[in-house]
DNA sequence: TACAAGCCTGTCCTTCAGTCCAATAGTTTT
DNA sequence: AAAACTATTGGACTGAAGGACAGGCTTGTA
């Protein structure tokens, strides 16, 4: 694994240098291209300032090109949850703070090497909670609507709330359209829901 | 830190000995409540059964009465999505195979150490996907999907999605029912929706 | 066995949603 | 200033949704 940090900064920080002797430290991506052999696996460790967004994007973007295996980390000196998400979504594996001491960086780059992804607690609460709320708690109280309902019910219910007619849902099911609507009616009681589109909204969390 | 294994197999597996020499395997978390310093930080393994979703419910909750800063772990013998996003909220730090091998294992307990939360790649990656796709892109695609309305379309989509009738809205905005309408005969040509189900999922970034 | 519950279907009827065609007036762009 | 877009409303019309009321068939349980 070589370690290559791009920092405006050009010695980097010194807990980078404390955490990886062998690190090259350079100011762009472009200013080494041939030093570094193709087939070692790369991390980029990306300094990062608040005002440098597109710089990020084109970064990653160059690297992602230049090295198809390389992984991504962003070091950002002012870390917040809007930009860490954005870089996850880029592809990075690691965001953390820029002064984050030598013991992080070195767990950082143990669980990047098998294949992880790192990310600091606050963030990693923050999709935890998101993600759990999402595909936990909520399929939780979807399963707790969907509990209240018969067996075909259910089945009519879950093609209303994606948005099939009951035309579409009675061909599905192999059943008349009025059994269809027999169906959702009951359903409707039964969740106290107005119409399907409330429906829907519930199955889909919405309310 | 010290690990204790709380499996239905007496003498737990092997991998977790060659991991941790020095942890204590039992059955149960009740059969050794004094042999343990409550001082020093304590890491437990649970191992799972797919029929034991009750069991770790209970189990869970016994530990964080008896040991509040214990760090909790699951170990599945049948690892799934539902299960571990349960688990994450009952306040688990990780989440794993029961058969990880050694130096995932120790892997784990290094981020646990470190106040981090562990979870495999599979999760990961639905967690993040989940989480950006949250955060960051359905918001876009969202306000992607309004900035093709005029302003007015946008404030009937908009109402029309929380499931407002026609004759709700016309009164909200205070205009005719007739001119919610068109407003939302235009919403749909523009967004390509088929009725106002559709606009609502499309809205709630469920198509 | 009888009764309850789930499932399926039917008819009649009302309301709501949504489209087509059309018109007026204000605003913005060219 | 002309052209294009937007907001607003109207009438007529079609179709889907959903409620009210009723009946038959099956399966499990008291």
């Amino acid at each position: 694994m070589q370690d290559i940090f791009i920092s405006p900064l050009s010695g980097g920080l010194t807990s980078w240098v404390d955490a990886f002797a062998k690190a090259k430290i350079a100011t762009t991506v472009n200013s080494k291209p041939t030093k570094i052999q193709k087939m070692t696996p790369l991390i980029f460790w990306l300094h990062m300032n608040e005002d440098r967004q597109q710089w990020l994007i084109n970064t990653i973007d160059l690297i992602k090109k230049k090295y198809i295996n390389a992984k991504i980390v962003v070091l950002a000196n002012a870390p917040n949850q809007a930009e860490a998400f954005h870089a996850m979504s880029l592809g990075v594996v690691a965001y953390a703070h820029a002064y984050s001491p030598v013991f992080v960086l070195t767990e950082m780059k143990t669980v990047i090497s098998h294949g992880g992804v790192w990310l600091g607690p606050d963030l990693l609460k923050r999709i935890i909670e998101v993600s759990t709320s999402l595909a936990g708690n909520q399929l939780e109280q979807v399963n707790q609507h969907l509990k209240l309902l018969t067996k075909r019910e259910k089945e009519v219910a879950i093609q209303a709330a994606k948005g099939l007619s009951n035309k579409e849902i009675a061909r599905i099911l192999k059943i008349t359209e009025r059994t269809v609507k027999a169906h959702l009616s009951s359903t409707f009681v039964r969740l106290g829901a107005k119409d399907r589109l409330h429906l829907a909204l519930m199955l889909n969390n919405k309310i």
